[in-house]
Formats: structure tokens, sequence, C-alpha cells
DNA sequence: CAACGGTGTAATCGCCGCTTACATTCACGA
DNA sequence: TCGTGAATGTAAGCGGCGATTACACCGTTG
């Protein structure tokens, strides 16, 4: 008698028909396949054992298995999402109402840096536009076209207050996108120990490249 | 009588046995599978079919399915290494003797996008460490250690020109291959439709990207 | 020419994504 | 209240995959 201790408690749960919530449990351990062996690790039939269910089961909540994938990404990038809004909500020292665009977007870079650095999993998974394609993932796109906007308006108030040396603004915006997303998947492809940079110094490198960019498009202090 | 048409011409090839040279055939095919629909493509049996072979025996050639990935990495890795080497090659204008190292070094930080941006499958390849870590990787780490120590080089160089604004150099250096291979990466994974660069617009925008970046080092000109 | 090692084949194993037919259970209206 | 239909899970099976094993072939070499 495996399964019979569970009385049907509770009423408001979207979808607790026969398993409680599969599809839910079936993102989380594919999640957790992910941050076991990689993206590529996470299979279908894994997760259903995890799950304690039969192998097919899963394909009722997921045409194939890229859908799953596609599910796992919208979940990741919704993580992530939260960290860079709360970064973001972090009061800037000296400037409390936040109106220093070019900080704000340095802490918007830290955020992306260190969310990658420390959820390598999760960066993965978000990274190929593979899974952007699928019929559920309206989210997945919203979410990242917003991230886009908000550095495209970081840059532009940057520059209307004088903080940025002359620049093609939408050059400045890709190459500090691929700058991030370089490290991020540097680190995530297993570059840096060829580059002789040591796992405690990953963090602090991320800044210290990050403060490199700022720096050379920022507009030079007179003095 | 499909294969008695080869009377055995050719008394030096090294593996003229049975087949002739499986192993060199079955890395092409390897690549041409890259080459259609991604690394992740590649598949052992595939290869096998192509090379007009039994599925068993690629293994007699490769261990295990990643011996065969490391052996299409090194392959990638060789024309792309000459890729470079053709580029750096051609006389800077204006400076034939090449004692120009930050030109040089824009010269090879082009080099380096247009051809990921004109073989996706085989950057795509030699990206992951994971076919680094395998016997006979030998080949690929050496190029690629001497392919950092080369830009190191150039970087110390032009710093000692002058031509570089104070900076530390080994963060320039990494935040340098950052830029260049996220934004192969982004090209790779599939974001610039999401950012707005048109397939025609991409090696353009990599050059005004890579612009950026070395605008951002170098020493302002004093006038 | 005989033995041996390098090479390819045939058959098989377990895992995978996915499909189909069937069983169970919940939801809701006659 | 009950029964009927839809939502969910199971059982079984398909073909493809990487990998292993036992066996067959063949060129080399002593």
């Amino acid at each position: 008698m495996p399964k019979s201790a569970r009385p049907s408690r509770r009423p408001p749960a979207p979808k607790p028909y026969h398993h409680g919530d599969l599809r839910r449990v079936l993102i989380d351990a594919a999640l957790q396949l992910a941050e076991e062996g990689g993206a590529e690790q996470i299979s279908v039939r894994e997760a259903a054992r995890r799950a304690g269910v039969s192998p097919g089961a899963p394909f009722r909540h997921f045409e194939t298995r890229d859908a799953l994938m596609t599910a796992v990404a919208e979940e990741a990038q919704r993580r992530f999402r939260a960290e860079i809004q709360t970064a973001l909500a972090e009061a800037p020292a000296g400037d409390p109402l936040g109106r220093d665009p070019l900080s704000r977007f340095r802490k918007l870079g830290l955020a992306y840096l260190r969310w990658a650095m420390r959820n390598p999993a999760h960066f993965e998974i978000i990274s190929s536009a593979r899974y952007f394609d699928h019929d559920g993932a309206t989210e997945l796109s919203r979410d990242n076209a917003e991230l886009i906007a908000m550095t495209e308006r970081l840059l532009a108030e940057a520059f209307a207050q004088g903080q940025l040396r002359p620049s093609d603004l939408k050059t400045v915006q890709i190459a500090g996108r691929a700058l991030v997303y370089g490290f991020a998947r540097m680190n995530l492809d297993g570059h840096f120990p060829r580059w002789g940079v040591a796992d405690n110094d990953v963090e602090r490198t991320a800044e210290a490249v990050l403060d490199l960019f700022i720096g050379g498009i920022a507009r030079p202090l007179r003095g």
C-alpha cells in the first residue's frame, strides 16, 4: 500500500488530481538533474523516476523533452529575474533616489555575473535560444525583452547625464551583454582553469572585468 | 561488388587496412553532422552509417563518443589556428614590420570573431572544455595555450609602447576574451534576433563591438 | 606458411524519447 | 445521486542511441 496515505488534503491546489502536482515536481527534478550534471543530463525518464511515476506520465504534461526544457528555463528565468530585481532594489550608497544610471548599470551587470557564477546550471538552461521557440515560451521572451529594455534605458539615461563618452549606445549595449555573457559562459564551459583563474577568484575577476569595461565607456573625469 | 575497386594504391598511407582510413572519414562525417545540426547531433552510429561501416566499427578507433568529439575538436582547432595565422600574416597597412601590437591585437580579435561567425559548428565544438580532458587532447591544450600566450605578449608589447591606458593586463586579456567569446556564443546560441541584429549585420556589429572595446583600453590620443 | 594483431561484423544490452491502448479517478450536470 | 466524460497515470512496445562481446577477415612479419 504505497500511496494510500494521501487523504486529499488541500482543495485550493490547482492540479491535485492523481499525483498531486506532477508538473511542478517534474520541473524541480529536472532542475536538480541539471545541477548535478548539466542541462544535457536532463532526461524525461529520470525525472519521472524521481517523481515516482511511470515513464510515460510526463508526456501528459509536456509534449516533448524540449517542452519540459522550456518549462525549466522559465523557472530558472523567473529566479534570475527575482535576483536581478532584488539587487537593483538595494539603495545605491550616496544616491538614495537611484538617479545614477551608470552605477545602476554596473549593479545590473554584477548581479548578472554573480547569479551566473552561482547557478551555472540554471544559467546554462537559459542560455540556449532553442527553448525559447516553443509554444509556452511567451513568458521567457517577455522577461528577456524587459531586461534588454532596462539596460537600454539605463544607458540612455547615463548618456543624457553625461556619464558616457560619445559612443553608439546600441554597440555599447551589445558589447556589455557579450562581455558578461561571455564571462559567464567561460565559467560554465570550464575555461578558467586554462586562464589561471582559480575558483575563489572567479567572482573577483568578474568584478574587475566589469569595471574595466565600464571604465572604458565612461567619460573620463576631468581633473 | 561495392568496394573491390580499391587496388591498394598508396603505400605511405598510415592506416589503409580494411577500409582505407576510417578514422579520418569518421571525423569528417562528424564535422559534417555538426554543420548540419549542431554538435549534439553528432552520433557515432550516423557517422558509421555515412562511412558505410557497421555500428561497432568506430569503436576500434575511438573508445567513446567523447573521444570522437575530442578528435573532431582537434580538427576544428587546427583549422581555426590556420585561419588566425593567415589573418595575422597579412602585413598591416603602414606597418610592414608588424610593430603595432595593438592593431595586431585587433586583427586577432577580428579573425576570431569572423571565424566563429562563419563556422559556428566548429566553434561550438571547440567551446566546451569537456573534450579537452581526454587522453588524446594534448594538441588541443597546446594550441590553446599558445593562443593565450600570444594575446598576452601582444598586450604587454602594446603597453610597453604606450598604446594602452594604465590597466591590469591580465584583466584586459580576460575581458577581451570574454567579449569575443561572448559575442560568438550569442551568435551561436541564437540571441541576436532578440537583439535586433540581422544576419547581414552580425559581422559589422562584431567589428563595432571590438572597436568599442579597444577604444576603451587604448590610451586616448592627446590632441 | 603460420601465427598474430589490427580491423570490421553480428548480435546483444540497457537507456533514451515517444506512442498507443487501457485503467483509474476526479468534476460536473441530468 | 449517479453516471458520464475528461484529465491523469500505467503497461507495453517502437526505433534509435552508446557501448560490449564474440567472431570473422586480412595484412604483416618472422
